[in-house]
DNA sequence: CTACATGCTGAGACCGGTCTCTTTTGTAAG
DNA sequence: CTTACAAAAGAGACCGGTCTCAGCATGTAG
């Protein structure tokens, strides 16, 4: 039987000292490890703390020291495995350097990722990691900016906010991988990106509130201008951020009379939802239907075929994104460093030549 | 341009209760929002804080009320799809409740575990929620409990530790699944598992140390042992911990000369892996090896053939030990809960009769 | 023997809130 | 015009650490 809950008051710096008859002050050098203390009060201290079983309140200790040695981070959708392998690469970073990561959620919203920033900021967090989820509202990261508090930018980059930001080079990746549909004869590819949008169909780039999203529709639209497609813009689809709403937009994609001969998905969580009406259509990969995303999720080598991938270097972006917030944590005072990490193609077999209609 | 990070002091209490004219103690009730103000008084604090730009300083707030609003969760390997979906659930109703949480990864180590449950209870959460990852050391754990703090488990039991705690039917589920194998005709069934273990051949079952990898084996060899099989243990193999590990045990598993008919896994992440090995050695499922997996991950219904699982209420396990959390945090002082979620097995196309030999 | 540097310890302010207790103010009854 | 009493505002202690500064003892040089 554990005792119950006794709510014995945790004991304090000065119990502490008391038991060891020396000061409030000293007691608080050896426990705090500041300082210089003798090593016969040092030992008697260190007896006691024992004894009492003293632990730290870090919350005072933050308070009067201005640090907590913890990183905020807030992304956009932990459950997405590419959020969650970022993660890690930060929490690697962080720990390595003697940091801890307090992680919230935005779930893309932007109130919910002031209300996360606000949070943080309450807390005292050293320095925030985020992934902002639009460009249009970003009082609350300048904030953070003017507070003095270090900010840096993950996978996303905000042209006004010049802070440390690492991104990857979307533009390009789309270009390449939209080149690989190309190549194989399509001419008919639809793009489906999990955008907030008003309207699924027409836009306007500038609509588009989150970089990565932007320069990757940028990316598509040049490759497939670039290929003498008309108004490709008309085969974008905007607005794929839930299940339900993903599996709609396939389901009108894949059943509508300019049905695409070829897809290209920004997310894999988005690309799994597109294989699955693919599948229920009783369509064939790639004989029906080619089929490209962003991420290496770890499924997309297992389908039949597997899937062929945009490779982000996911864990290296959250890694790298963590070493400039901590570098700049230690007083580097260098102007803020905007890093773009290579992407590459995998090839695998989710691409084939267009079907051939009657 | 933005402004350089000029440090500026953050806005108190006290700044604002000087521009508006009152005392501390007045600033402090407006802006904590707790005891009585005039409407006028309460007009012009609030105006100057918006003027200054205060943010409420949590620390401090919290070192004197005693309470951070903050539940901490310890979990095993936030890679992992069961625990970000379990977090998703203890985060909806954390959030629902009021509350914040504080995510921390132990790597289901228990050093790490220790670590950050320290540090937790140092940044004086109110609550914890741990997946214990083992049952040998507990100290951390009773320290919790002891400091007054309530503590929830979640996934995993630990018998000698009375708090609340909410799991699966691991035994039950791990039965079922082995027969639905057992029924298919395989007589020759592996189970993996992630557990550390020395030695991935003989083993005891008082050697596993992880409530639910315990159960779950107990099953297995329960359900076995009713179908006439011969010594199952031989067929269990643990130590399936990373991918290396995982991919090192599949191979031998493949080779051996007593290969399976059928393989158990007892998560997705180990399923993946599996299923890897089974298609470079160009085996095809159901055909020549059945295949069944703890966890419906998202992936296991677009393979081919999809993946017959174990599914588990991940969201609602997470979701129920947070609300049961909650409910001690305000004061319910009801003896601990210990409540077993239902699975369900969702039989797919991973599961045929055993392949005749020559 | 005095002067001064050095090492260690103690006293107490401080961080930014909360909260108790006291004082002042406002209002209505006598 | 008092008096009574509630409502509103203020003063200051407190939470548990850190940190500055003062004090004291000892060591060493002049």
């Amino acid at each position: 039987m554990t005792k119950a809950p006794s709510r014995a008051r945790p004991k304090t710096v000065a119990d502490v000292a008391r038991a060891a008859n020396v000061s409030k002050a000293t007691a608080a050098r050896v426990l705090g490890g500041y300082g210089v203390v003798s090593d016969t009060v040092r030992a008697s201290v260190t007896a006691a703390a024992k004894a009492l079983d003293y632990r730290p309140n870090e919350l005072a200790r933050s308070m009067t020291t201005g640090r907590s040695d913890i990183i905020g981070v807030v992304v956009g959708d932990i459950e997405n495995p590419f959020f969650s392998l970022a993660v890690r690469g930060i929490s690697d970073a962080a720990k390595a350097a003697g940091f801890n990561v307090i992680l919230a959620n935005s779930g893309e919203k932007i109130e919910a990722e002031k209300a996360a920033v606000r949070l943080l900021i309450g807390k005292r967090v050293d320095g925030l990691i985020v992934t902002p989820s639009e460009s249009r509202d970003i009082t609350h990261l300048r904030d953070i900016h003017r507070s003095g508090r270090p900010l840096a930018l993950l996978d996303r980059a905000l042209p006004e906010l010049d802070v440390d930001t690492v991104t990857v080079d979307d533009r390009e990746a789309a270009i390449r991988a939209t080149r690989v549909l190309i190549d194989a004869g399509h001419r008919n590819i639809a793009y489906v990106t999990a955008v907030e949008g008003n309207g699924h169909e027409y836009f306007d780039l500038r609509q588009i509130y989150t970089s990565s999203v932007r320069e990757r529709i940028d990316g598509f639209l040049a490759a497939c201008r670039d290929a003498g497609i008309d108004r490709p813009e008309r085969h974008v689809r905007l607005g794929a951020t839930s299940f339900e709403a993903t599996r709609r937009l396939a389901d009108e994609l894949l059943s509508g009379s300019e049905r695409p001969t070829a897809i290209l998905a920004s997310d894999s969580v988005i690309a799994l939802e597109i294989l699955r009406a693919i599948r229920q259509r009783g369509m064939r990969i790639p004989d029906d239907i080619s089929l490209i995303t962003f991420h290496d999720a770890d499924w997309t080598g297992v389908t039949t075929p597997p899937i062929t991938v945009v490779d982000q270097p996911v864990y290296a972006l959250g890694h790298t994104v963590a070493e400039l917030l901590i570098r700049r944590l230690k007083g580097d005072i260098k102007p803020p460093e905007r890093l773009v990490l290579r992407t590459a193609i995998i090839n695998r077999g989710s691409v084939g030549p267009p079907p051939v209609r009657w």
